[in-house]
DNA sequence: CTAAATTTAATTGTGTACAATCTTATTTGG
DNA sequence: CCAAATAAGATTGTACACAATTAAATTTAG
């Protein structure tokens, strides 16, 4: 039993920081992601491509836990700026596999110049880094535990 | 000068965890927080007027970091299911009072059952929240030293 | 083997975010 | 005192998020 007084106070409200803090990040992405003609949800999901070159909508969708509500439309935005192709799957036609483009696949270059220029602003030391890297994936996995729907029951 | 192909890995992304955590969490609270016809930047609107009974949208704004683009069409939302009252201010015609209702004030005590129904799952000790919600905190300040305009030169 | 169930994307509709611009009101400097 | 600067909200346009639904393809169970 907590003292709800205490947690309903927005100062105390980690729910909050956390938010905050998430789009103060992407604040920071903005302007270097905009040279790229990129928007920081573009960018995670050029990411996961740089890693692992043709994945479908699905596969995207589970690394970066967005749906194809969010994802369709955004894969058709970044088709039209030549970033990536969306390929339906012959084999299973239900499928669209994305693969990068000569163009997206040489977005990483410039993309690798990212880290040395956000990372230093967060004001951690590399050990505080990797400690809240930790802290808040262990987070992200009790949390799925409630919001996730338990379908692996078989 | 950093390990830039090692901070491109998504799953050593920091940002990627915080921004991932955050859309958790609001995952966590959207069933808890839809029985009060709230969305959650709703919900941490009526938090500050809570705190400070009546606001003006700029001071809204500087708490929650958003500005009028984003409040005015939420405020107008929350008038409409009589959450809060919109008025002009007579001194100052440029500013506009968001206000308590009734109901906005009496939602507080449905929203004290928060606490205890979402803080659980984020899975960590009591001083474990403490000290991420300082860390983020500390992020968020670092962070806008350089995402945000600084005016306070005079 | 086929009807029902499941899977994958796409679509629809609502609600943020936020840059950029606009409008109106107030403040300030000459 | 008044024109220029500033300030507060509103508006416009773009891009996520995500629930709910739909459409089409594939799997599965009887």
């Amino acid at each position: 039993m907590l003292d709800a007084e205490y947690f309903l106070r927005l100062e105390n409200q980690l729910c909050f920081a956390i938010y905050a803090c998430s789009r103060e990040i992407t604040r920071l992405y903005r302007p270097i992601l905009e040279e790229l003609e990129l928007t920081y949800p573009q960018f995670l999901t050029l990411t996961v491509l740089w890693e692992h070159q043709r994945l479908t909508v699905k596969e995207i969708g589970e690394r970066l836990y967005l749906d194809s509500g969010t994802l369709t439309p955004m894969l058709k935005r970044m088709e039209t700026l030549d970033m990536v192709k969306r390929v339906r799957s012959s084999e299973d036609e239900r499928k669209v596999y994305i693969e990068l483009t000569e163009k997206g696949t040489k977005l990483r270059d410039q993309a690798l110049e990212l880290p040395d220029k956000c990372i230093p602003h967060f004001g951690l030391s590399r050990n505080d880094y990797k400690e809240l890297l930790f802290q808040m994936n262990q987070m992200i996995e009790h949390l799925q535990q409630v919001t996730r729907p338990i379908n692996e029951v078989k």
